[in-house]
DNA sequence: GTACTATGTGAGCAATACCTCACATTGACT
DNA sequence: AGTCAATGTGAGGTATTGCTCACATAGTAC
């Protein structure tokens, strides 16, 4: 059928090779260094390419920003997954536990370029691809919430993930010592506490 | 008494006002057009001054954001004041109620100000004086949670506070819609749920 | 008017950033 | 060895930014 075949299946090895170490690169220099000091010419030398080459597999520095972002949107994703693999029979809590845990750990292992790109996913997401990929973990939050009976499993995904975002960022560097079960307790009380509870004098 | 005394108190009026309208620019450049466009040519230009002015009251542009922050965050903790102002007598519900609905109004306000600040208030509090004014609010939390008979009131107010903050600041374009109910629902779960809660069948 | 200080101005410097492009290198295939 | 396309290089163009400093203006006291 194609009528103009490529001669060969074109190696991609060494490419995506590079591609790696341009965001393993970035992913470092964000971490240890801080959105400032993320610039182009840094990338590079610290992925031991040179500059052309990061503009050969990307249109700009904002690029780089978004696949890493991609990248660790899907690596999330997946450690939900894990988390929530048979995860069906447990008690609300436990299963809530497993979740937040997850969460914890991702913030944990890189907890600045975490946030950085949280901030950056804000910025880049006004009209870019970014989105599609992060609705992708909510959409799985919501389907695990709505198996659970919750009333707006769409809303309450959001909210859920925002409140663990929050605490959690602000938390590791002060008290990260029971993190897992106070944001368990905060997210149990937003599933189960009815719209009017404790009312009483 | 005064040995080398200004023979008059210099008139302030005049600078006073410069610097009034050097910070109000900032914040309307921040909340229009975001932390990118936030140079000292568009502020002086918007605030009607010459670069040389901002200068004359601010040692560099970081010195700008500070004054921002702290601005900010003493007219946040000024509406909690009021929130909280008599509010001894009310249920657990009724006094969180205010409390995160003044926060969430404080946020609708100016979101993307908000939003920015809260992210600059990391990058510069690492060994600045900005730290000093955003733990006056903390404090203020903590000390309405202590008279509640909260266990951990320090550590309760920085959860609850960047609980609220990652929900506001997640869900104010998305689903603003009973926001306050909700982040009072997680606020109510976290302060009154036991540690090991809800694990039967 | 004169002197003096406080306040305001803005052209331009030094530094840095993103990105281009003409060129070098590599490696598969003949 | 020779050819060709894919891949890699990095000096430098262009633009922007934070900031300085020599100067202008305004207001007060005499």
């Amino acid at each position: 059928m194609t009528a103009i075949a490529p001669r060969k299946p074109p190696r991609q090895n060494r490419s995506q090779q590079t591609v790696t170490d341009i965001l393993e690169a970035a992913a470092h220099i964000l971490e240890d260094r801080g959105l400032a000091k993320f610039n182009t010419n840094a990338v590079a030398e610290r992925a031991g390419v040179s500059i052309g080459s990061i503009y050969q597999y990307f249109p700009g520095k904002d690029a780089v920003m978004v696949a890493l972002v991609r990248r660790e949107a899907l690596r999330f994703e997946r450690d939900l997954e894990v988390a929530l693999a048979g995860a069906e029979s447990l008690p609300l809590e436990a299963a809530l536990t497993r979740l937040v845990r997850a969460a914890v750990d991702h913030q944990s292992a890189q907890p600045n370029l975490a946030r950085i790109l949280d901030i950056e996913e804000r910025r880049l997401g006004i009209g870019t691809e970014v989105e599609a990929t992060t609705q992708g973990t909510a959409a799985r939050l919501a389907a695990f919430l709505d198996q659970r009976g919750v009333t707006d499993p769409a809303i309450a995904a959001l909210d859920l993930a925002n409140m663990a975002r929050g605490m959690i960022d602000g938390a590791l560097d002060a008290d990260p010592a029971d993190l897992t079960r106070r944001i368990v307790r905060a997210a149990l009380g937003y599933l189960t506490l009815g719209s009017q509870a404790a009312g009483g004098p």
